[in-house]
DNA sequence: AATGAATGAGCATTCATTCAT
DNA sequence: TATGAATGAATGCTCATTCAT
């Protein structure tokens, strides 16, 4: 809690220059101005520029994964743990702008950039949802042959690529819980019209 | 003929150095090599960078529009043809790295690089999938409820950020036709385990 | 008086294109399209850039050369003489826009540009000048003590100076007679009251 | 103090390099290396080259300014006054070749370059010749009937012309003496023999 | 710890000139 | 002669990083 916490800082003013102007075009002068510090000093907490991504990314991706993993301790049931975890997701996405577009942009840049990095948070993260379809599984709830590896994946991908869109447009032909509820629906149950219901 | 198709052969380097080394680390020379002119002749055909990281994703998204499109034209039947996308476009991705490369992280970058850009391509390629899906309504076999402008985003997102991690990872856990399988699964008939078989 | 001198052509357009926008900031291919001939022609009738500069500007000052001297061969008159050349020097800087940034500029660059470079064309002009006020010290009308050499750069430099402003701005303080009637009252009485008057 | 100079040092180093290579083909590496800084440090003092430019030329001219003021300062009579701006002027030339240089060919391209560019110094310098004349008019000793703004683009121009010939080449025909008293001569007393000596 | 002036490597782009046709 | 596509050297300017204070 200490009152100059410069690393948190200058993080804190990197995720906006980062989510305004993307990692390539941000300066270094611009997170400093923005930090209220000099240039320089930028360099006694951090190493480098991508050091100052990565420290970025992974704040953000901490504080979802502190949000979510709240928000699913006060729930059982596997079917509304995926619901909480859709909404928070996209619920931080809409709200914090700067965070959306440094997932969007950054996680691709930083996977490129720094080929040894293993980006530990965001499988982390990624991981909450493998988690809750396992446990599903256990429950009998969500079908076996679902394999949790790939299920993750295609779950955040949906995620990821809806709010995409609001990072570059002012696009709200649908609000968020329209989006949950589709992609609930189909995640949950599928685009299939049931046989059953198409008997009748 | 393709003898000195110069634009063809720049956009084909320009593809191969995006991929290898992103937008912003690409330099001209670069490309001018790989395509083995002039950095010079490279101003001939395209008026700057930007100019040619948009030629080269319209040409990509313009690629996969075409087989798509064609594998598409042999099959009717909505369920299939939504399988058929995903194989398309999963097996172009596995086969053709830079082509992955190049929508992973420059759909994103262009974005944010030009406001003006509306990447026409890309939303005809996604629309693809809202088109099937709203024959399928017609056909009665999805459901009335899906609105297909957010599922067609779902469903590319799932399967794209399923191919991110091929883009920066040589894992192979999973065969194309495994993952195709479980999309297909999730997507048409959701994760949950239907009531009817619980209840035996 | 061929129908396609290529040469004049040539050295027309380069006239215009270097009026426009100076030496450095032309550019070949301005000059070819305002020839409306191909870049690589111009290099059948020149050595280079260079090589153009001086021949627009000695034909340039051959016209002017012509011009004067053709006016200046109905007037005996040393006095007549010298406005004559006034006259015909500024009016038609002022009526040839180029022909006056040309002089203005390109003299002073192709100095610079070429220390070999003699400018005899140029002397030959302003010869003209030392040669009128000879022939004025011969027929006792100038004074003896005048120094030609110094004379002649004097009156050029006077009318130089003044014609540089119009290429420059719209300023039309004074009219061209205005001008001619005060440079020649300077230089042929001076600017002091006569000591004779002063008595009165 | 003067130490740590640099933007004092930056315009020196570039007089030095404009006059001797033109602004065009003067390279700011070349200035930085003659100002012993790095090539980015210019930019900390200078906006962009023609920047440099404008300020390498309002610095002489204060320069010549000062100078003549302070000369002026201790001489009332108006035909003194005028020839000691033209010794001052002739002078400077001589002796500060980098200065002649940058006043002949930039005075030239700053305005080319600049359309907006007012140039005040210069105008400021010349006016110095109009007050002069003025004053000269008040005390009946120049003619009432000499038109000041005329006269000193006149004056100017012809000190102007013949020191344009000392920056190409070293030719030496005149002592400054000489030519002040011719030029002196002329303008004071113009070049017609007086009546009263002809009628001798 | 903090500063910010200074550094200098790095690159997109231009354009005079060439040369195969 | 004429073309204009191709060349590639050349340079203004940026900005991550350093370091003396």
């Amino acid at each position: 809690m200490k009152i100059t916490d410069k690393h948190s800082t200058i993080i804190h003013a990197a995720t906006k220059v980062f989510a305004k102007k993307g990692f390539f075009n941000a300066r270094i002068s611009d997170i400093a101005k923005e930090a209220k510090v000099a240039d320089g000093t930028i360099y006694l907490y951090f190493n480098n520029k991508l050091d100052i991504l990565i420290s970025v990314f992974e704040k953000e991706i901490g504080i979802l994964i502190e949000q979510v993993t709240k928000a699913l301790a006060l729930e059982t049931d596997p079917k509304k743990q995926l619901e909480i975890f859709a909404t928070k997701h996209l619920t931080m996405m809409k709200k914090n702008k700067n965070l959306a577009e440094v997932i969007q942009i950054e996680l691709r840049q930083s996977a490129k950039l720094i080929k040894e990095y293993r980006n530990n948070k965001f499988i982390e993260y990624i991981d909450i949802v493998s988690t809750i379809i396992k446990e599903g599984q256990v429950q009998k709830i969500y079908r076996a042959d679902i394999k949790p590896g790939i299920a993750k994946r295609a779950f955040f991908g949906a995620l990821d690529e809806i709010s995409r869109v609001w990072s570059i447009s002012l696009e709200t032909d649908y609000t968020v819980d329209e989006i949950i509820g589709q992609v609930m629906a189909i995640f949950l149950s599928g685009m299939l019209i049931p046989p059953a219901a198409q008997a009748e």
